[in-house]
DNA sequence: CTGTATTTTCAGAAATTTCTGAAAGGCAAG
DNA sequence: CTTGCCTTTCAGAAATTTCTGAAAATACAG
């Protein structure tokens, strides 16, 4: 006798949107539903209660809940008494936003970069030396990229927040630190 | 009688892992992999070459230019006395970069924002406060890097790079920021 | 115009991904 | 143990995406 109310519009217009976007991003549609469901409930849920909101399959929720739980993007809670697993996202939204850079980062971008270091290191043949230089110039390029977000990882949030909201004054900076540092430490002149 | 030399090992290894990333990016995987042979080709290529060098169909080329079109990842170039069209790369690393994040932004993030916004708008009725204070909080979340990232993108290449090597020092002008600054203009005290 | 070279479109085939129900697995209370 | 509740696995069904060849559209030279 489904007691739970069905989902304000609110949620639901989130929710469905959270869906399709999911697409464009690495996650499929009920994945997105399942994680927006859970970012907008108060109380952490159980997949029972997944499968009763989304009306999806118990098994696809189980699934689904892996893939969050691979992503690193979701909590489980033990509510004592109650033999069930429950979810939440994490209240802090920073954390949400580091989660998902540092694992698109693992998805996306660190076996390139692995990929390329081991193509660079290869002596190329004459007809390759385009290529070669092309290959190890994305290699340098991703390498800064990378050391970058190591530095803003390390930071802690109340400072990166600031650096997020120091907009314009950030180009003064950069202008000031330019004539002070090289500008490329790999060409001179 | 293709006398097209058959593509060099360092070429191939290098597509073909940009065709298996590129599912994981937004694009498929024979996007991927015409991109990767532009990127690597010093001259630019004709969509036959590009049939004859990755064995797709003549449309899967088409389709694929046309996808990348959208992406504004590749340009145009008009050999005189050829009738057919040619496609390169950017020569300059960092517009690809640029051209990326941009694009990336245009399908993944913008539609969000607005999305985010029209719900934020609407008065949530009493059993939706978290759900609304939750919207409302990941809008201004978004905002706030939209933001940053038209500030970054409107600076020069040159200082990017400076911003992008300025590594460590980061750390301290972050800091001092953050004296001079109010944390967040939202709140107070 | 006509003829030829080139690109695009598109319907359906092929491949891949997602989703489901049924069955198996795991765990804690009794 | 065994029972009951909950979760996971998995083979195949369903849906979606990608890819192809054939045909249509475009462009341009003569």
């Amino acid at each position: 006798m489904s007691d739970e109310a069905a989902l304000s519009a609110l949620r639901s217009e989130f929710i469905l949107h959270f869906g399709e976007m999911g697409s464009r991003w690495g996650i499929n549609r009920t994945v997105g539903q399942i994680y927006a469901l859970l970012f907008l409930s108060e109380q952490p849920l159980c997949a029972d209660e997944i499968v009763e909101a989304l009306s999806f399959s118990r098994s696809n929720v189980s699934m689904g809940l892996k893939e969050l739980q691979s992503w690193n993007l979701v909590r489980f809670i033990h509510i004592p008494g109650d033999r069930r697993e429950h979810f939440t996202t994490p209240d802090d939204l920073w954390e949400i936003v580091r989660t998902l850079v540092t694992e698109r980062r693992k998805r996306e971008i660190d076996p390139t970069l692995s990929k390329l270091r081991t193509l660079s290191m290869s002596k190329p043949s004459t007809e390759d030396a385009y290529a070669h230089a092309r290959i190890s110039e994305l290699r340098d390029l991703i390498e800064d990229m990378t050391r970058f977000h190591d530095e803003l990882d390390r930071m802690e949030t109340e400072r990166l927040v600031g650096l997020l909201k120091a907009g314009k004054k950030l180009q003064s900076f950069v202008a000031g630190a330019a004539r002070v540092l090289p500008l490329s430490s790999k060409q001179r002149g």
